[in-house]
DNA sequence: TGGAAACCCTGTAGCTGCTCCAGGGTCAAG
DNA sequence: CTTGACCCTGGAGCAGCTACAGGGTTTCCA
């Protein structure tokens, strides 16, 4: 038996579209697999691991760049471990702060939501008021800014 | 006087790029201005305001496209109650669902990195192996599931 | 044995929301 | 008269894919 693969079949095992399982190629994350002799890419399970291991960095949502670090440093050694935990760091921070900015931008959100069900029943659309009259006190200063 | 202002000028005074503000002209949220005899965009306080508006709506990180639902209702008319109320709770949805999986995703990182600094003192990379286990035992379902 | 369906290949264009650049024209100051 | 600051258009580039188009190959069933 060999055990290879052609791309639907690894694409079908792990999940992964086969479009990005040769864009991952060709940013150079998954290895270059060898070809059969109609070309066709035979994958063998090196490549299932290394795939399914792309997957679960991307899943922590880390850039592929950095993925691409991290498998250099696995692929060297395991002893770079401080590489890997400033990594790490990195990720954790970057995923903080897109929160920090989620938060504020979700009572931004609420508040003015709040505002238009207050209103609701006396006048029409608070929000768009609310959203024309900040608009227009920013173009005031703008303008003050300008001259 | 004329209070018309050049590109440069409506750039400076709402701190939005000259090439972000072309971009809204072509993407039709901002109204395209009258030229000078030279070329020149000549804008005016209208569209200052309309800038301000559509920065506020993008500090709301709304997408361009529900922008510019938005403005086609204020241009309409302030009736369309329903209608923004929708596109505010949509977009509301969006940031909390993104929220949701940052959250999952800082625990996610977080457990790892604590596995690291455990591991620390007895052996090279507790992360790395964290992560090539997971990746070589998700290998083994996949190929499983292949069979 | 024939032919359709399912698979594979490469290369390119599209998505979002800009940013940056090349290769020009215009205008005021020194 | 030239230098520098401003403006124009059109196109490429970023991430991380996805979705074609336009070909070749394999497989299965009758």
């Amino acid at each position: 038996m060999q055990n290879t693969m052609r791309i639907g079949a690894l694409s079908q095992a792990t999940g992964v579209n086969i479009e990005a399982v040769r864009y991952y190629e060709k940013c150079g994350l998954l290895q270059a697999p060898a070809r059969a002799a109609n070309g066709y890419r035979a994958y063998r399970r090196e490549h299932l691991e290394r795939l399914a291991f792309i997957r679960q960095c991307r899943s922590l949502d880390m850039p592929l760049a950095a993925i691409k670090r991290l498998l250099a440093l696995a692929d060297a050694s395991m002893e770079h471990q401080h590489g890997i935990e400033a990594l790490l760091d990195e990720q954790l921070q970057r995923v903080r702060a897109r929160m920090q900015s989620l938060k504020a931008l979700e009572r931004h959100l609420g508040a003015l939501r709040a505002h238009c069900d207050a209103d609701h029943h006396s006048h029409p659309c608070g929000i768009l008021k609310e959203l024309v009259a900040a608009a227009k006190s920013e173009a005031k200063l703008a303008s003050a800014r300008a001259a």
